[in-house]
RNA sequence: GGCCCCGUCGUCUAGCGGUUAGGACAUCUGGUUCUCAUCCAGAAAAUCGCGGGUUCGAAUCCCGCCGGGGUCACCA
């Protein structure tokens, strides 16, 4: 048996999004599955649509998600150069040898002779097939031309991992150009070429693809190439509509996503299940269950949406099975900069409080900054609260002042504040409801934050008492 | 338009001839001394796209239709 190899091949045209990364992880979650190799390789012929920097963009987003590669554009090995561009040599040889077996001609046409034919066969509502155009005695392949494979027509049947049989018929295949008239090769010729020499068992790639095949097919015979295992997973649609995800409908960046401070697992466990399950009830499934669980004969034949709100759930899921060490260490570049002037334990214990109120890490500065700076006061807290605003605000001015005396004895331990909370609730005769709001507002100036006690004891008694006095200062004042 | 693929709650899905069609996200309700969230309990949500067959019995098998998507490049 040959080891299972699996391959990423995207081309370097733009950011990384949900789909294209879906395709990685199932080619990487069969590889690790079989203990394979996963391998990347960058397909860059089109020189018109490479765009800078678009392959940093792909390894970065896979390294975000850990779907390492054994071999690839950084990582030499047997079957290298891993980019196209860098391997045209191997492909002429390949396509002489359809030319000597005369499988490949010169395509003498113009781009104007060629529209001209297109049109004629749209205007009989017929399909153009260029075959039947083959000229007859074509000029010698010179490079200036591109370069066509000649074509055997024929039914084809064939297998797929993930949608079972397919078939096509003869009109599905056609002469299609192999080397452009630049010399670079096209994907439909230059893949297959790579998949078979860099020794790919499985080539796993999205739906796009379905209607070239038999074309693929025919090529396959004529260069007497061995198939591959196909497996095609369907497509990834957006949130709002029923077109597949891409650039254009405004899908975010793989890297997006990192930014925002979704973690990795959840991504994986998000993007894994748009399409697959392992047949129970299960909706969380660490990496290495993943590895050991995934089967491509149980991928969804019909296309899935993402879906946001899922995701956030999975991450604040993966957040609060973090403890407070390790969401501090993921937290650093979150952080609101106020927090620099606080040592760790401070901020750690900050971060434990929020944490299951956490969706994605990029909420932390709204979250927390009312722990390391002294927030100007939002008034409307109080105006816009249901039973707040009920009260007069010499009425809170007075619950405010009872409160700092209450609180000014007390040594701020959770335990002891808990304690005096309740004895102040006595004495003042009022629900936590109003009580407990009117002094959150006061600490926080926040719309929503941890449980006062909580909040208060870690604030401190010197930051808090400071905060009512300003709060009641605002109240004579404006009175 | 030709060819190809797909079709179960709003969304992701379980289901592979006999189920009260199950779970999860989202939504709504109640509980957890305040808010937001977590957690718990519960509700609502799919006449299985439609119509025919086959069968004692169909979401499951067959056919037709409809709907959606993909693709018809010197792009991948």
């Amino acid at each position: 048996m040959r080891p299972t190899r699996t391959r990423f091949a995207p081309s370097p045209t733009g950011a990384l999004h949900a789909g294209a990364i879906r395709t990685a992880l199932f080619a990487w979650l069969v590889a690790k599955h079989d203990k394979g190799q996963f391998i990347l390789r960058i397909e860059d012929t089109d020189q018109v649509r490479n765009v800078e920097g678009a392959v940093d963009n792909i390894i970065a987003s896979l390294k975000y998600l850990g779907l390492d590669w054994s071999e690839g554009p950084d990582i030499a090995g047997p079957y290298g150069p891993y980019i196209q561009s860098q391997r045209l040599p191997i492909y002429h040889q390949w396509a002489n040898k359809l030319i000597e077996n005369g499988r490949a001609y010169a395509d003498p046409y113009t781009k104007d002779q060629l529209d001209q034919l297109r049109d004629q066969a749209k205007q009989q509502k017929k399909p153009f097939l260029f075959r039947n155009h083959r000229p007859d005695n074509p000029p010698k392949w010179d490079g200036s031309q591109p370069l066509r494979f000649k074509s055997d027509p024929k039914t084809y049947q064939w297998n797929d991992l993930v949608l079972g049989k397919l078939s096509a018929g003869p009109e599905s295949v056609d002469d299609f150009i192999i080397i452009k008239s630049d010399g670079y090769p096209t994907y439909n010729f230059c893949h297959i070429i790579d998949d078979h020499l860099m020794e790919i068992t499985h080539l796993i790639r999205s739906q796009e693809f379905i209607p070239s095949v038999p074309k693929f097919l025919n090529l396959y015979e004529a260069l007497k190439i061995p198939l591959p295992i196909f497996a095609t997973p369907p497509p990834v649609l957006n949130q709002d509509n029923d077109r597949k995800l891409s650039k254009r409908e405004g899908a975010k960046q793989v890297l997006d996503y990192q930014r925002m401070g979704i973690l990795p697992e959840a991504m994986i466990n998000m993007i894994v299940s748009l399409g697959w399950n392992d047949g129970t009830t299960d909706e969380i499934y660490s990496t290495e269950q993943l590895i050991e669980k995934f089967d491509l004969s149980r991928v969804q034949k019909s296309g899935a949406h993402f879906n946001e709100d899922k995701l956030l759930w999975l991450n604040g899921h993966y957040i609060r099975k973090l403890n407070d060490l390790e969401l501090f260490k993921l937290s650093t570049n979150y952080l609101p900069d106020s927090s620099k002037n606080f040592d760790d334990t401070y901020v750690q214990s900050v971060l434990g409080l929020i944490k299951e109120r956490l969706k994605y890490l990029a909420e932390i500065p709204v979250l927390t900054n009312f722990f390391f700076e002294d927030l100007p006061i939002n008034i409307k807290l109080i105006d816009e609260n249901k039973v707040l605003s009920k009260i007069s605000k010499s009425d809170l001015k007075e619950l405010l002042i009872a409160s700092v005396a209450e609180l000014e004895s007390n040594d701020f331990q959770l335990k002891n504040l808990v304690d005096c909370l309740n004895r102040l609730l006595e004495k003042t005769n009022q629900q936590p409801k109003v009580l407990f709001s009117l002094i959150r507002i006061a600490t926080t100036q926040a719309p929503a934050s941890p449980p006062l006690a909580e909040t208060i004891s870690l604030l401190g008694k010197e930051k808090t008492l400071g905060r009512i006095n300003q709060l009641i200062e605002y109240l004579v004042k404006s009175n």
